[in-house]
DNA sequence: TGATTTATGGAACGATCAGTCAAGAAATCA
DNA sequence: TGATTTCTTGACTGATCGTTCCATAAATCA
């Protein structure tokens, strides 16, 4: 946690800040309808120094997409046990329902359309996808259910389905309860 | 079948083939990275045609949304008996694969991100949503499975994830396959 | 035929796009 | 201190954006 000091003028800018708030931009209105001239006046940050930052556009992008990986990530890792994967769901429903207007998820819901013309969007699209279904797997083998590799990218479709599902403007409370009842199934004969 | 004559000097183009181009460069590009003159390009429609027959891009992106859905639904509906969802989805996952290009769904990977901006498509994409669970729905329960609702939902959920792993360039036999699988562990018990 | 209606072809609109550049400011290094 | 490095500020670029307009063309209607 040492801080090695830079040399040259330090940044005005708080990077978290400026991420925290290119990632709700994009989120919401997808990577092509986001323009610079939002990022910049939703994040402060002027021009020169996002470019000289983050390379362009879809730079400060891919930068988004691995903030927000990580934190979908540290927040499935945190959960263990019994009902553990429905308590993860829930959380990702409530972070795709969103507070003001429901945006589903970063990855599924606005990578996906960006990943055709970005390649390097759609190869972090890719090893997420693995790794989503990887860690619901992991989950199910520990739990001792069988089949644990059908199980977890099951769950993981359950969870791209609610993103879609949430987007596209349909009542929280009918993709939680959908949510619950596959995972249920999913669940039986475990 | 009847051609009641128009008035005034009758179209030039062919709006079966208008339709079908333009979804191709949608489902391809997105709406928003899709500009009027990729379209007026590959459609060989003039701009003013092109307005006067969608009123705007939207317009167009929309009819080409309707059309097709109604395309997976006469696709979905041609199915019945035994193995009748698995022998759609392996037609789905042929479409979301493509020819050239992996697309994924028109409406889950690219109508997603419209959906926030373009209210009209937000609508269409929930019907449609509610139109596939039932659909699968009605499936299982004529095959005599019990709680085919869920089972239904699961099934589109399994769809909606097979279209997202396509477009973010998961080899297709590893979609196949998840697809199977998963359709199989749905369809136990029933 | 002449009036009306609809569609075409192409130019034109202001706005916005992603990205660049140069001059100056603020830090460290020797 | 003076050289070097990094970041900021804001103007600027040419290209492209979605949309509109208008004169002309081709059909039906009376």
């Amino acid at each position: 946690m040492s801080v090695p000091k830079r040399r040259g003028r330090p940044r005005a800018f708080d990077e978290e800040q400026v991420l925290e708030r290119a990632m709700a931009a994009f989120w919401e209105k997808g990577f092509a309808e986001t323009s610079i001239a939002d990022l910049v006046a939703t994040t402060g940050l002027e021009r020169a120094s996002l470019y000289a930052t983050y390379g362009d556009k879809a730079g400060l992008y891919m930068a988004t997409l691995r903030r927000y990986a990580e934190a979908m990530a540290a927040l499935f890792s945190a959960r263990s046990g019994e009902g553990g994967v429905e308590a993860f769901m829930m959380e990702a429903i409530a972070l795709y329902a969103g507070d003001e207007v429901p945006r589903g998820c970063l990855l599924s819901s606005t990578a996906a359309v960006a990943a055709q013309e970005v390649p390097r969007v759609r190869d972090f699209l890719s090893d997420v996808l693995e790794q989503t279904d990887a860690g619901m797997a992991a989950f199910y083998a520990t739990a001792g259910a069988g089949e644990a590799e059908t199980r977890g990218a099951l769950a993981a479709a359950v969870m791209h389905s609610c993103a879609l599902r949430i987007r596209a403007g349909r009542p929280r409370a009918e993709v939680e309860a959908f949510a619950r009842q596959a995972l249920a199934l999913i669940g039986q004969a475990a």
